[in-house]
DNA sequence: TGTCCACTGGAAGGGAGGGCTT
DNA sequence: AAGCCCTCCCTTCCAGTGGACA
């Protein structure tokens, strides 16, 4: 241990109390500030359970990081220790990672077999099967079953309501056991894809979360820092400033606790025993390029493609794209590369998931007799992206490589 | 006022790849 | 082994369109 090269960063005390992760965004305190109004009136709904009966279902809307799901995990679990029957079964799933009818049925499904060989496979089964057996199951013993559906919009937007509709429709085919489900959705439009019925049984009730203001998101900040850190190591400005950043952009109290995490772990690193308004200012700017770079990291190939092909188009002095340039400019790269070529119409689907991710702005214009297009605009740091995009086995081979072809509109100008 | 460009974006469907069932 | 199922990724086909220009 003596030489070992960790030493001098186990040395330095850390400006963390023993667990970091009270800063994470997964963590729920023991209670949530500025949210009392919805808590309670949720429990109101919830408490149904505890008597036996049915809550009714719940449609919650609110922007990312205004407590949604801090709310509904920190109800399940005291609706869950308030339970002396053990009777209510509490199921969090979120619909962006188990985003298919067939996953979320044998999600649930599976949560009321105990025998590992009568576990519903992930994949074999017709899903009228899995539907079936899930029903089966659930109904051998009288019980409450909250489902809770996080990103619920994410899940219609891709696989429609089917699934929906048949478990908001379930119950008329229980005996003993009862579910009632929760919908939680940053998007307040996605009931219109709904079948009106679906809308109607899905909606009994609904809540909105307004977005923390600024004075709220430092009440939330103050609280976890007293929680994650040691004394003197924080002061007001701090918390402030990171609240002020946050509430800037629609109050999302995740940002928040992000941008003090991360400027904690600068200040660690740099081996300062308390954090200044300078590291969440260099935390605003890591924050945002992570996630930016991981986005791009984590793409496939072909989009990997597409995105390299903007950036080489703009890096050669084109500022405004249109899909024929990027399809161009991906035609050459991917040729180079030696991957398949896509069509067209899949490029465009390509484009907008890139533009949805927001790597790259992308809007439909109308250029009069040049035709109807989108107009596409990275909207990535070029040198740091570029360099993310290279280290893909794939794309190795055309590192440092230049387009040949010429955009439409270079050519006009 | 109508034309016409360069796409857009929906619909349908193929086929590969995971796996279960008989 | 043959015949199912579900999902993902992709192709093919095509009606529809905003607005500069004649």
């Amino acid at each position: 241990m003596e030489d070992s090269v960790f030493k001098p960063y186990l040395q330095t005390k850390s400006v963390f109390k023993e667990d970091r992760d009270i800063l994470r965004p997964s963590y729920i305190p023991e209670n949530l500030p500025h949210r009392e109004k919805q808590i309670d009136q949720l429990a109101s709904i919830l408490a149904t359970a505890l008597r036996g009966e049915r809550p009714s279902n719940v449609l919650i809307f609110g922007k990312t990081g205004t407590g949604k799901t801090a709310v509904i995990k920190y109800l399940g679990n005291e609706i869950l220790k308030a339970d002396e029957w053990e009777r209510i079964h509490f199921i969090y799933m979120n619909c962006e990672i188990v985003d298919t009818p067939y996953a979320v049925l044998q999600n649930i499904g599976n949560r009321f077999v105990q025998d590992f060989d009568e576990r519903i496979p992930f994949t074999g089964w017709s899903t009228e099967r899995v539907y079936n057996i899930l029903r089966e199951k659930m109904d051998e013993e009288r019980r409450v079953v909250v489902i809770v559906l996080d990103e619920i919009d994410k899940l219609v937007y891709k696989s429609g309501d089917d699934v929906l509709y048949h478990l908001s429709k379930i119950n008329d085919d229980l005996e003993k056991a009862k579910i009632s489900l929760i919908g939680l959705s940053n998007d307040l439009k996605f009931t219109e894809f709904l079948d009106p019925r679906v809308k109607s049984r899905l909606g009994d009730e609904k809540m909105v979360f307004p977005p923390y203001n600024a004075n709220e998101l430092r009440d939330i900040l103050q609280q976890r820092a007293e929680l994650a850190f040691e004394n003197g190591v924080i002061n007001g400005g701090v918390v402030s400033l990171c609240a002020a950043l946050a509430a800037q952009e629609h109050g999302d109290a995740r940002r928040a606790l992000d941008l003090l995490r991360v400027a904690a772990e600068l200040a660690e690193r740099s081996g300062c025993d308390r954090i200044t308004e300078q590291d969440v200012r260099r935390a605003k700017n890591k924050v945002e390029l992570d996630c930016v770079l991981e986005a791009t990291r984590s793409l496939p190939t072909q989009s990997k493609l597409v995105l390299l092909g903007i950036i080489l188009s703009e890096e050669r002095g084109s500022k405004r794209l249109t899909t024929g340039d990027v399809y161009s400019a991906y035609k050459e790269l991917a040729r180079r590369a030696g991957t398949g070529i896509l069509t067209q119409r899949r490029v465009t689907d390509l484009i907008s998931e890139l533009d949805m991710l927001g790597l790259v702005n992308a809007r439909v214009k109308s250029f009069g007799r040049g035709g109807r297009t989108k107009e596409i605009q990275s909207s990535v740091p070029m040198l740091e992206t570029k360099k993310v995009l290279e280290k893909d086995e794939v794309l190795s081979g055309i590192k440092n490589y230049r387009l040949k072809f010429q955009t439409t509109l270079l050519v006009h100008e």
